[in-house]
DNA sequence: TTTGATAGTCATAAAATTCTGACTGGTTGA
DNA sequence: TCAACCAGTCAGAATTTTATGACTATCAAA
């Protein structure tokens, strides 16, 4: 068994777990996209050159799992799944805009 | 020779390359420990349990390349290094808050 | 001249992240 | 019934990131 979560982790810095969350791969793509419209998978695959199925899986279970993206499966025409951003989502949207100007 | 750099590096969120700077690990406690007072390498090595040396590092070594964090030989005593913020790391300051207060 | 503090580097090892390609399973239109 | 679209999952491989321990080099005090 490999030592992981240890008590020190709960001491770091209060931002680094987001940091870490938001800086993880095509999730500011994600974010991106998802402020203008909610995203779809097959869709973010398409929109997104590079990214693969397994990655965006991954990236939007754990948006989703923080509580800034919200899944809502939309019974119409092709029955297909929506991600929303949350509020606690929109929270970050001048966070984005701060980073982006100083990039 | 393995492929990186390619063009649509480029045309990724303007955000991303900068949230993954910051997210490396110890680069919050580092940035947070500069906010207060420049940073000395032995110093933070002991400050920040758990950190290697190799990592602390590399990790100032990328937050200077970024111009987020500027090297002062001080020619006093017992001649160190120390690294300040730079106006552009100030600038960060603000965003470090906000995810703070957000997470 | 040996000890301890300064600030690192280097090669290698381990761990975490990301990618690939195959596979599942429901719905819809032809 | 077959194909195509929807939204994924899974095992294993490749890549990237982080850690370990040994080593370098300068300076000052004992």
């Amino acid at each position: 068994m490999t030592i992981k979560n240890l008590p020190n982790e709960a001491e770091t810095c209060p931002a680094q777990a987001l940091l870490k969350l938001l800086a993880g791969k095509w999730k500011p793509e994600i974010f991106r996209l998802a402020v203008t419209a909610p995203v779809r998978f097959n869709s973010l695959l398409r929109q997104i050159p590079g990214a693969n199925k397994q990655s965006l899986a991954v990236a939007l279970r754990e948006l989703e799992e923080a509580g800034l993206l919200e899944k809502v499966v939309v019974k119409e025409k092709p029955l297909h799944v929506e991600h929303y951003l949350t509020p606690k989502g929109q929270a970050l949207i001048p966070v984005f805009q701060q980073l982006e100007g100083l990039a």
